[in-house]
DNA sequence: TCGCGTCATACGTTAAACGTATAGCAAATT
DNA sequence: AATTTGCTATACGTTTAACGTATGACGCGA
């Protein structure tokens, strides 16, 4: 009988390798001499019969193969963890890594609060914590979950809807005083635009359901929301944002509504994550208390 | 660095050891001593903190984990052979066990045929051929694909249509001589139903697309599609049989079809099988080959 | 040029998986 | 009832391969 090493850790350590470039990083992570991370390796490529990685002394890249290695081998290991963990004895533990890529709006407010909240109440889950309002290229970056406002562009996730935001049209006063709830004198005014959300249309529901899409004199655009808030405030521009991000300064006069009622078309929240038949049940509780803390944005 | 055996060794000693309802006999199937064997299974045990099976010395059985475990383990080893298969470098060979059921009147004819070509042509391929008309509980049975007239009684399989049987009314000419071609003729007949596809009722449609829904006198009932030709062949009553089964005595004589262009509902011949990110080469070669050769049938 | 960090590989050491042997048990056969 | 056969678990010495240390070749930056 031949024995072999744990197929299953060799795949663990290729994708330390890959996501840290080098070998005797990933080898110092997984508390392995850089040798023998080298041989695991090595002997990975060997059983699959193909290159994974180019070597240099100072860079490694990946293969085509490689990259669908990477892929394939964490889904493999997500699904042995979701396996091992149906089995274990203690099921009140709730443990290991989240690797979370959030908005930067949401991922500094809202979603960090919840975040704080569950690592509270679980102190022996690491959370790795990631803004940003990019798409990121999931398959690469490694993470477990993708809050995602609006679209997840990549259709091989399992992406579930969180929580709707009510999103309304506001404006410092200096600028928008005198529209008096006339969508149409919106056209006069400069806009700020938030990609990809906004460009030159702006479809707006009225307070009894009747519908306008109105020109948008778009003179600033950003994909940064905050930048967009920023601009607003100072009376660069009307912008539309959503309701719970400018509560206090629609409390504090900072920021007025001038079409009260209407409504631009709310975004979704989405949750993004690789399929796997089962997933981690620390993955599935965070998904769960993000979906209920989100729910007082509608 | 603490070793390990292949954690997917030991899933594939416990698949064996489930399947064969012996530690001894698995491991003598996988060339291990039963010392062996006994170890790994306890280790799997041990890491999933759970017994999986029962011992006694003259009867194992599956703990309720024990029948998660399987399937899972199936799966897990599916994806990684499925995986690996992907990178190997001779792309040509088409090797492995599969293990089929299929119905009892095609696996002895048409189905068989196919196969047998199949392994001709692929002569690495280790087949396990089983025919059984009776639904099958495919987590125990732990084949590769279900080959399966009409529906498949499990929403967890993946399946998959391959062919559509057209099925004609026939007799024994001194039964059914004085027909004449007229449908409603036949009620006055005893009836040879297969279960579960005939029963009080008999839809037929005609050379025009007419339709008529006959009263079946039936006088003898089976779950068996040979019995249910041989009575009718014996002038025991008329049944609805695969145009295909029939052709021979047809041509001879032995029956006769009363109803000239009339049609029972056709049905489908389903693939059924276990879902994986992805299939082996050999599995889905195999489906494609059947699929061909079924194609003939309707 | 020098120093540093990288990766691959040789070599002796280590850890764990191996098979043989044995004990205990249950069922079938004599 | 006694014997035979086949089962599983475990002790023990053996075997195997994975381990870490050491070293050489290479590339990059100061």
């Amino acid at each position: 009988m031949t024995r072999s090493l744990d197929r299953l850790t060799l795949l663990e350590t290729f994708v330390r390798i890959a996501e840290r470039g080098s070998i005797s990083a990933a080898a110092r992570d997984l508390g392995l001499s850089q040798a023998s991370a080298s041989r695991q390796l090595a002997d990975l490529e060997e059983r699959l019969g193909t290159q994974l990685i180019i070597r240099s002394t100072h860079h490694l890249s990946l293969t085509k193969a490689g990259e669908r290695c990477l892929g394939d081998a964490r889904l493999m290991l997500a699904e042995w963890e979701g396996f091992a963990e149906g089995f274990a004895g203690d099921a009140d533990r709730i443990a290991g890594p989240l690797k979370i890529v959030a908005p930067v709006a949401l991922g500094q407010t809202v979603a960090l609060d919840c975040a704080m909240a569950f690592q509270a109440a679980h102190p022996d889950i690491v959370l790795d914590w990631i803004v940003d309002d990019a798409p990121i290229r999931f398959s690469e970056v490694g993470c477990d979950l993708w809050l995602r406002v609006g679209a997840v562009p990549d259709e091989t996730l399992i992406v579930q809807p969180l929580a709707k935001v009510q999103r309304i049209v506001v404006a410092a006063s200096g600028l928008a005083g005198s529209v008096d709830g006339d969508p149409q004198a919106l056209t006069a005014l400069p806009c700020a635009a938030l990609h990809p959300f906004e460009g030159g249309r702006l479809p707006l529901t009225g307070p009894s359901g009747e519908a306008t899409n109105l020109d948008a004199r778009v003179t600033f655009a950003s994909n940064s929301i905050a930048a967009t808030k920023r601009v607003a405030i100072a009376g660069g521009g009307y912008a539309v944002l959503p309701r719970w991000m400018v509560a206090e300064e629609l409390e504090a006069g900072t920021l007025i509504e001038p079409l009260p009622g209407w409504r631009a078309p709310p975004l979704t929240i989405h949750a993004a994550f690789a399929p796997a038949r089962r997933q981690t049940r620390r993955l599935r509780l965070f998904i769960d208390a993000m979906r209920e803390a989100l729910a007082g944005l509608a």
